[in-house]
DNA sequence: GCAACCGGAATTGCTGACAATCAATAATCG
DNA sequence: CGATTATTGATTGTCAGCAATTCCGGTTGC
């Protein structure tokens, strides 16, 4: 919960640096979903000129974070159950994509990374540190994505794991069951290193379904209130 | 071949419209893979400000057509074998998820509407009207796609689909085979019809196998010439 | 009482000018 | 003569200010 600070120093680009800042923020659940966006406010606390800010709030856009209502406001996206089952439906192929690519690549030196995050994400739950442990999780996936070497694939990986991050933040999400995390988690890194293609790719894709079919469920439950109300 | 002409009138932000232009003109091969683009030159050619010529440069660049050399240039995107092996490696899984989705939806008129586009490219090429045919062909896989109702995947399916039509105006690729290109299509279009998951499935993803196959095979040579010469 | 209309304040959209950086070339030194 | 360092021109990065649009309150007319 950090205070938005001064940039114009150090050597990137201003206004990703602006974009850093603001993404943290609304990755913390600091700004929640639906929030406003300022450009004065967040030029004034940033140190930056209003253009920068516009710049960097339309790279947030992009990225799906940030929405644009045209001549009136720039706010949070929305962390509604249609774009929860949206993210994880995504995220199911591009990791099962990534997960077949990486069984083509991986390298022993890898497959001891994936094993030693394994034991990171293992070792955490045990000491009940739970950030850590979600931290580490998606470290593991960045790592698998990483071995697919496809340059989109992995941006839009990223993209769309900020927006898992940011979905569990405001609805306050928390695995249920970490014994069954560590198990499906170990399942997939044995597939990849035994480059076991299919399985790794089944179980990369299965990953979510529970929350998909969930999700599923409520947005089918939101349809039909919605269309018995009106 | 059109010229850039001026915006300034319409009701869409000028920074979209400045992006419509030049993404059509990159879209058309009027601007190749590499070129350099100049602020100042695309400002005064489309009468707009510099400002407003860079915010759409930035959009462009998250759709994958252009990228920025930070203090130093705008340029085309590639379109090298490993561009190509990534954009059909991910238009595979995203028409995947989209045809299992549009299964979910589809109604019997949707069902009509694909198969009358269809029916357009069949005649489209029968008349050997190829350049409307492959129109045709983006018209039917985006009405899929539409089919899942998923925003998100919308999106990147738009994207990506807009580099395919990219690299294909680069690299003077055309289709082979046009009568199993209208039996891939049916078949498609009848699995979905016929709400088979399965198959619709399959067949969204291995529309590209041969392609995907081809650049696999491509990249490898290339990296091992490569490794020879270093 | 209520809807339509009009201002003014707040906010976003766009621009021109200035600063920072880079690439290419000329000048300098060994 | 070759390598290294200034210099210069071109280009991108950032800013502050004006213009256009929207929002919200009060006012007017019915």
């Amino acid at each position: 919960m950090t205070k938005l600070t001064s940039l114009k120093s150090e050597k990137r680009l201003l206004d990703r640096r602006a974009a850093d800042q603001i993404r943290a923020h609304i990755l913390d659940g600091v700004l929640p979903a639906g929030a406003r966006l300022l450009e004065t406010q967040l030029s004034e606390e940033l140190e930056v000129s209003r253009g920068t800010v516009r710049s960097a709030l339309a790279q947030l856009a992009g990225e799906g974070l940030v929405q644009q209502v045209a001549f009136t406001r720039w706010e949070v996206s929305g962390a509604s159950v249609a774009d929860a089952w949206e993210i994880y439906t995504l995220r199911g192929v591009l990791e099962e994509l990534g997960a077949r690519l990486a069984v083509a690549n991986i390298t022993e030196a890898d497959g001891a990374r994936l094993r030693s995050i394994v034991a990171d994400l293992l070792r955490a739950i045990r000491e009940e540190r739970f950030q850590d442990a979600t931290d580490i999780d998606f470290d593991l996936h960045a790592a698998i994505i990483a071995l697919a070497r496809h340059r989109r694939l992995a941006e839009q990986h990223r993209f769309i794991m900020q927006q898992v991050r940011f979905h569990m933040v405001q609805s306050g999400f928390l695995p249920k069951n970490y014994d069954e995390l560590i198990a499906e988690h170990a399942a997939l890194v044995d597939a990849v290193i035994a480059r076991d293609a299919e399985t790794a790719e089944r179980l990369a894709r299965s990953h979510n379904e529970a929350e998909v079919k969930l999700l599923t469920r409520l947005l089918r439950q939101g349809e039909a209130t919605e269309a018995a109300a009106g």
